[in-house]
DNA sequence: CCACCTTGATGAACGCAGTTCAATGATAGG
DNA sequence: CCTATCATTGAACTGCGTTCATCAAGGTGG
């Protein structure tokens, strides 16, 4: 059928995603201008939304391989960890904060993207999560052997909830950011004492 | 001098904030139009611009107040907590949840409104929020009565944004947001945990 | 290989924002 | 009351995402 057009439009689709990841990693996502974009890729406007739907669709394409890169650096931290579950959560959550800070721009574009009212999150997202989610309760589940599978989540969704809480804010340099040695500080004070006593 | 016109511009001004806020509260800060705001205070668009800088302006006089609500809210709280230091922790993170889910958009503004990067926040902000971290730097010094000063910032500081991030996590319908009961749970799980070896 | 038709690409034009500024109207001092 | 000064106005400007009538290319049957 029509090989050559759909070639060009992976292409085009493959083109474009690359220059978006670009120009939000280096300038931030309100940098993100259809007609830079067309320019850049060299084709028209229009072209754009042959392809995608939107610019909210090309960041999403964008903000998936974002998350994908950030669930490997947190898995491969988790790989070099030590045997100790503590450790484990520790070296996690700092590897979260490394990445956010690594890729601040891309990162902030995760959660500034414009998301319809009342719409689900893709399913990637979810499921990145929910492997993010796995990799913190499975420690978790070590250290707290007594409690519920249900409350496991909901630990599992508060300390990974806090450690964002604790990197979002630290890194907000307009109200007074902290530096990155503080903010990985904090993280172990917080995963520490919260692990502190084991029940 | 332009006593009349002072007056007539200071009218303006608390107009144009108490339209912003309903907007905002109701809509969302998206919602805030400069055309729809002149059109519902009977002024042209151009005395906007005559009362405040830009859109920005106005939208950080909106969240100067609301930020101000907030903080009375989590005062009231701490005033009705019990003598217990765990507890008034946990009371006023309940607190701030609780106003962020019955102002969830006013709340959200707080932190959504574009801030120009690299410039520091304003000072009634930094203001508000000493005055949030003392609330909690106080029954922390109970709790860890060992603990130098430095590190009881920085512990002030992590607890107050892990509190924030598992509140924003929480009220986020589109990531699979959780019931606002599950949202104390999981503040009541973080703080008596971490609270529950004092050292 | 050509003629035809379907399908894709194009970029000027549209709608809708925030913001500006020349023209108009009000104010206050003489 | 007059006039110089200042405030107000809203049409116009700019910049954005998005659309769609127009044109070009690709594939197909003869």
């Amino acid at each position: 059928m029509a090989t050559k057009t759909e070639i060009r439009r992976q292409e085009l689709r493959d083109k474009l995603i690359v220059i978006a990841e670009r120009t939000i990693a280096q300038n931030g996502l309100s940098a993100l201008r259809a007609r830079d974009l067309a320019g850049e890729a060299g084709c028209a406007v229009g072209a754009i939304y042959n392809v995608f739907g939107d610019l909210t669709d090309l960041t999403l394409a964008v903000n998936a391989r974002t998350f994908h890169r950030l669930g490997a650096d947190v898995a491969e931290a988790l790989a070099a960890a030590p045997e100790d579950p503590v450790e484990q959560l520790v070296v996690m959550a700092q590897a979260y904060h490394h990445f956010a800070a690594s890729n601040h721009l891309s990162w902030r574009a995760l959660f500034d993207v414009e998301r319809p009212a009342g719409e689900a999150a893709p399913d990637w997202y979810l499921a990145e999560m929910g492997q993010l989610f796995t990799y913190i309760s499975d420690p978790l589940a070590v250290i707290f052997p007594e409690r519920e599978a249900e409350e496991l989540a909901l630990l599992t969704r508060a300390l990974f909830s806090s450690v964002h809480g604790i990197v979002l804010l630290g890194l907000d340099e307009a109200s007074a950011g902290v530096s990155t040695d503080k903010i990985d500080h904090m993280i172990a004070l917080v995963l520490r004492q919260f692990t502190a006593s084991r029940k």
